[in-house]
DNA sequence: GTCTATAGTGGGATAGAC
DNA sequence: GTCTATCCCACTATAGAC
């Protein structure tokens, strides 16, 4: 069952996943303490889930949901430097929920349980901002290799990240030549 | 033990457990696979590494000397390209070998297990290439992005990636301006 | 350096009652 | 929708003999 014909318990469910996904890990995103947190037990799960996976993409759902309102907020909000603000609410993002980034962004996505159109609203923001696919794709991956990298403490702790940031961002700006 | 000081026949162990990582994913990665694949029992491996993390630093290491060694045949091969032709390195070892891939860049460098100076090794050829450390980290952020991107198929199939790469390195290819 | 035996942990999942 | 009871699996790791 695809998570946006969630009944009312398992959206609660998939709720409490998520805020245990984000506030203790991934790994700590067991079926066990799961129902630990809502007070039941885990096999009650099973009659709203599938498994442990159709859980999972119920959380992945409400991660790019929340994901794609900030990026439009941010793509609606300035007027000049557009680029700019959706790098920086990305990054935000990012930083505000690493362990949801990781789940959403360092695997294949579930597509398959996924609401339809999802995935393109959370990339629409930024291809509308830069005008090209090519572009769009590769500040996506600018973006992400920049967040992955650092959540994962791979540059030294005295690197000037601002820095990286906004030298890749004003490479970026410039308008793609046409191909 | 660092893995640079590791007996031979740790060092043969080592490398099984690279060839298991490659040939099947980081899942298939247990005590038990390695041992049999050297047609042990995996208790004995416990007598050439303290742990499971240590063994896994083991391969990190050759991993990061393999790449190593082929980033700087890139850089010193072309004359005109440089950027260009590490690009085409850094992704080329990551389609070469996927999981180890992912096992180095997509989560925390154990460095207290890796040899001294591995690290500083494997980023020279592109910071020598650049210039820059903002643009060394920007171009390193873009490219681990494609790829990790491309790894877990989140563009589009039909998405023309040589486009995207082509995109973002001709946008960090530009001097980047002094700060 | 390898073995056997085994401890200890934790996880996903099912059956069937209420 | 939740429960209890339970199964089955896989993994890391240790002890002690050879």
């Amino acid at each position: 069952m695809p998570a946006h014909e969630l009944g009312p318990r398992a959206r609660e469910i998939a709720i409490e996943a998520r805020a245990l996904l984000n506030e203790r890990g991934p790994e700590a995103l067991t079926m066990r303490a799961v129902a630990e947190r809502l007070g039941i037990q885990a096999p009650s799960l099973y009659k709203h889930f599938a498994s442990k996976e159709a859980l999972e993409g119920a959380v992945v759902t409400l991660a790019l949901e929340d994901f794609a309102e900030r990026f439009e907020a941010a793509a609606a909000a300035p007027k000049g430097d557009r680029l700019g603000a959706l790098a920086h609410a990305y990054r935000a993002y990012a930083h505000a929920m690493p362990h949801e980034y990781q789940l959403v962004n360092d695997r294949p996505l579930p597509r398959d349980l996924l609401p339809e159109g999802l995935e393109a609203r959370a990339a629409a923001p930024l291809l509308r901002a830069v005008g090209t696919l090519e572009r769009a794709r590769s500040a996506w991956a600018f973006a992400h290799g920049m967040v992955s990298l650092e959540l994962n403490g791979r540059f030294p702790p005295d690197a000037d990240l601002e820095a990286a940031w906004e030298d890749g961002i004003r490479a970026l700006r410039r308008t793609p030549r046409r191909t």
